[in-house]
DNA sequence: TAGTGGTCTAGACCACCCT
DNA sequence: GGGTGGTCTAGACCACTAC
């Protein structure tokens, strides 16, 4: 009868109708029904409705047009995989129609160098947790990932971590606190033999590198993650709507 | 000639908000004034200020805590960079602190190939444009960009192409049309002889693929580019906030 | 002209955090 | 308890597009 409020009317409209769009209810490319109708429908505001579609609109799924209607890109497929953001690997196994497994390699713990030190603000060899995991699609290995904390952030010991976890909730669960936002930079590499040759590619093979940190809501940097990744196998991709 | 109508209150209301988080007026970190207030001191609604900070929020620029504040991201500075998109090539050299300087390499009609006939998604052998620019901070070279485009959207004769123009003021201006959203795939390759060894670096070094596809707000693709980027000079740096 | 999305308001109640 | 952001409503007018 009534829309349950346990969940803010908002997620529940967006589940919706994200839903009603990758089902293709409302086609790639075709004009899905106008505000006034979805929130007579849904017997929401008008308002409500808007925000949802805002939102879809930022994220490049749906576009809008003043005086004309709502339309639904045509490349919804393409704009699925990179949903939920390029940093969590798992995710982006999966939207590249994989299977994604986890693998550690290394857990162990030793005093922060300087270049770690200064990123996740703490001391010169204060202890640090050093994680090295490589992330597989379907068995075949694509992204060399290790992350680096302060052992200080840990809530339990370092021998309780589970490696298949994914990293917000790595954070989430020992560390009870959440990632707020990431910060990436985007460089290449060549393959080396100390650390990828027996992981992915020959030698001098052309890998992407991206090192990113992850910051709390209070700005304080958690995790400094520095990742390795084969783009024949996996895309890395990115969809950027233009302006607001 | 100037457009009549006066700026949305959002627009104006974001462009003021946007210089006082820059200039400090609320430093990084710090928290800023409530909604309440700054709707009272703006004297628009709430909901005006409430549009603003969402789309603050969703870049990154503030973080918003329930019961508690709103605060300015500490790390505003990083953030600044990446603010018009990865894409626009002049705006991301700004952002790295360099004077952006553009050269047009080769502009010429040709017939398009397999790959860009399919992308493009026009017939095999129709007539492309390609535009090659090299694009330098402070006169060092840093991006290499190649953009193909079907010659039939070109409003003008190819001779009158400004080279100098971001590309989607080149859209805007000589194919009377805008770009929606583009989609780019993020690769690492080597320095080749033939295209990158004069204008980059020695043969075999690593740089950056960028593969981009733009699109218009009715879902046609515009422009098919291909870039090759140096990432030792120009750091490609995303900003990623977490879920909302 | 009818209908769409774009902008904007005033006000209500809730969940949460601080002291 | 008092203030914050989070959610939601009902309704108004505007700008634009398709017909």
């Amino acid at each position: 009868m009534q829309i349950q409020r346990s969940t803010p009317l908002v997620n529940q409209v967006a589940t919706l109708l994200r839903q009603r769009i990758y089902s293709r209810t409302y086609p790639p490319g075709e004009r899905m029904p106008s505000e006034s109708e979805l929130a007579q429908e849904l017997k929401v505001s008008r308002t409500t409705v808007r925000t949802v579609l805002a939102k879809f609109a930022s994220e490049g799924l749906i576009f809008r047009k003043q005086g004309d209607g709502t339309y639904v890109n045509k490349h919804v497929r393409e704009i699925d995989m990179q949903y939920g953001g390029i940093w969590d690997f798992s995710k982006l196994i999966q939207g590249n129609g994989y299977h994604p497994h986890i693998q550690t390699v290394s857990l162990v713990g030793r005093p922060a160098v300087k270049e770690e030190a200064k990123v996740l603000e703490i001391d010169l060899m204060d202890n640090i947790v050093s994680m090295s995991r490589l992330f597989c699609a379907d068995e075949q290995p694509v992204i060399y990932a290790t992350n680096v904390f302060p052992k200080s952030l840990l809530m339990v010991d370092v021998a309780e971590l589970d490696g298949n976890l994914p990293i917000h909730m790595i954070v989430q669960t020992y560390f009870e606190d959440q990632i707020a936002y990431v910060v990436s930079d985007i460089e290449a590499t060549l393959a080396e033999e100390s650390t990828q040759k027996t992981l992915y590619r020959e030698r001098g093979f052309p890998l992407l590198k991206l090192r990113e940190t992850f910051y709390s809501q209070d700005h304080r940097p958690l995790i400094l993650g520095t990742s390795y990744f084969d783009f024949t196998v996996l895309k890395l991709r990115l969809v950027q709507a233009w302006g607001k």
